[in-house]
This record gives C-alpha cells, sequence and structure tokens, in this order.
DNA sequence: TCCCAGGCCACAC
DNA sequence: GTGTGGCATGGG
C-alpha cells in the first residue's frame, strides 16, 4: 500500500513532533510510525503527504485531515497569545490515536521528559507489542521505567480482566482506578486517544504559560475548570498549541523574562 | 553534587 | 478538605 494525497495547512514535523505522540523515529525520507496497531511510514513535501504501509483512509482518519484549522482558531476566543501560538503551530493536528496505545504511553510521563517518554515506550512496545497479557512485572521492571512500571502493570491487569476490545469501548471512564492514571494522564487520553477536544491537560509547561500569560495563580484542579470556561469545546487544540509554543519560547517563559504584550 | 523532569499516591493535619 | 514527601532514573 502506497500513496499519497495533498493536505491544507498540515504540518506532519509539527504533529509528530509536538508531544502528544511518541512512536515515531525519522527515517531515510519522512517518519516511521507505529499506532493503532500498525507499522508505516510518512513523509511531507509540501502541502503533498506520501505514505506506505497503510491504507489512505486511515491516514486521513490518523492526522485528523479532516479537521480545519482557521475554523477552529475562529471557535476560540480572541486572545492574542493564542494568536501568536496559533501563528507558530496552527498546522499541528491532534491525532486519533487508540486509547490504550495512548495511555500506556502518557502512564509513562510522570516526573520525566520527552526524550525519555519516548525511549521508553519504545521498549515496552518492543517488548510486549501493547499488548496487556505480555506485561508482567518481571519483564517491565527491566524495561528502565522507573517507578512507572507499577503504572503499566496495574493498567494491564485491569484490561487483561476484561479483555482489550470491551475495555476500549467504555471509553475514558475505563481508565479509572489504574494507578497512575491521574487528572493530567486521564485529560491527555481523552484528548489524544478519545478525541474529546474540550479536555484540557495542565502541566508544568502549561501551568507556568497561563500563570505568567495570564497572570492565572491557581491550582491545578481551578486551571482546568478555567481553561474550560474561556477555551471551551475546542480548548485541546488551545492547549497544545500554547504547550507547543511555551516549549519553544521557554527561555522566555521564566520569571523576569516574560514576552511584551503582543 | 545537586536539581529537575507532560504527576500521582499515601499519609499527615 | 489541603498540604507535603517520596517515588526510580537519567540528563544538565
Amino acid at each position: 500500500m502506497r500513496g499519497w494525497l495533498l493536505t491544507r495547512h498540515f504540518d506532519l514535523r509539527q504533529t509528530l513532533e509536538c508531544g502528544q505522540f511518541f512512536d515515531w523515529s525519522r527515517g531515510s525520507s519522512g517518519y516511521q510510525v507505529r499506532a493503532c496497531g500498525r507499522v508505516f511510514e510518512v513523509s511531507q513535501e509540501g502541502d503533498r503527504l506520501t505514505f506506505s504501509g497503510v491504507e489512505k483512509a486511515f491516514i486521513q482518519r490518523f492526522f485528523s485531515l479532516d479537521h480545519q484549522p482557521a475554523a477552529i482558531r475562529a471557535r476560540l476566543p480572541p486572545d492574542p497569545w493564542l494568536d501568536k501560538a496559533f501563528a507558530a503551530y496552527g498546522r499541528l493536528r491532534l491525532l486519533r490515536q487508540d486509547p490504550w496505545e495512548c495511555l500506556v504511553a502518557f502512564l509513562l510521563s510522570p516526573v520525566s521528559n520527552i526524550p525519555r517518554i519516548q525511549r521508553n515506550l519504545r521498549s515496552v512496545h518492543d517488548a510486549t507489542g501493547f499488548e496487556p497479557s505480555r506485561m508482567r512485572p518481571a519483564l517491565l521492571k527491566g524495561l528502565g521505567l522507573g517507578f512507572r512500571w507499577r503504572f503499566l502493570d496495574s493498567a494491564a491487569r485491569r484490561v487483561n480482566k476484561q479483555g482489550l476490545g470491551r475495555w476500549r469501548k467504555r471509553g475514558p471512564a475505563a481508565m479509572q482506578g489504574i494507578l497512575g492514571a491521574g487528572p493530567k494522564v486521564q485529560d491527555c487520553v481523552r484528548l489524544f486517544g478519545y478525541a474529546d477536544y474540550s479536555a484540557f491537560p495542565v502541566d508544568t509547561w502549561i501551568r507556568r504559560a497561563l500563570q505568567e500569560l495570564y497572570g492565572v495563580k491557581l491550582k491545578d484542579r481551578e486551571l482546568r475548570l478555567w481553561a474550560g470556561e474561556r477555551f471551551g469545546p475546542w480548548g485541546g487544540y488551545a492547549q497544545q498549541w500554547l504547550f507547543a509554543w511555551s516549549r519553544s519560547e521557554r527561555r522566555f517563559l521564566r520569571p523576569g523574562r516574560i514576552p511584551a504584550r503582543p
């Protein structure tokens, strides 16, 4: 299976590398991606997206090529900071990941960093193929996940009990009670795995950004509500634009180095 | 050497 | 209910 398609207002690099997804690697030309139980290659030249190893319909769905960034921006409130973030990162799309794979990835995220999450996730994938029945403690402990191996163990036990198919169909509620699946992790899976675009994950970067750009000094639980009210049903996109932009401007997001209001 | 990292949990009070 | 330390490991 090999093919191509034309895209508009889409950036493959931003989309894969912005931190919503980790199971990619740069190949000779473009990226190799492992997602939703498939392995495929994809590359972009201009507006032309070339892929192999997977069918076109999958590419369109996985990369959310049905989304229109300008229309989404228009559904978010007027906001100079959002304008800046959108100008820089508005060509990324929120992926439609598999909820289970997405949960596994973000259970590896607490007190870690993106390069390490990526390494850890690849190890887990290579060792288990993301099959919960193969995620045994003895195996997980040897993968250098730190304390996070318990989180995968807890999730795997839960999913094994009811079967992966049934677990997926239960939706976000199925994450309740899994060790390590707190508010931030659940919001990430809602946003990236269940296509709930109202989800607004609050992490260290977003916390700093909201505090230093908008002057809101609240606890994470209130920040989440504040963002929900301000940004509404498409807040997830706002979150990801601000997240990517904040990271790229990291030296400006330190106390005393706040950029001038645009 | 010390500090922090896409948090979360158990345990004070 | 709210605040705090500890958690495994790696990198700056």
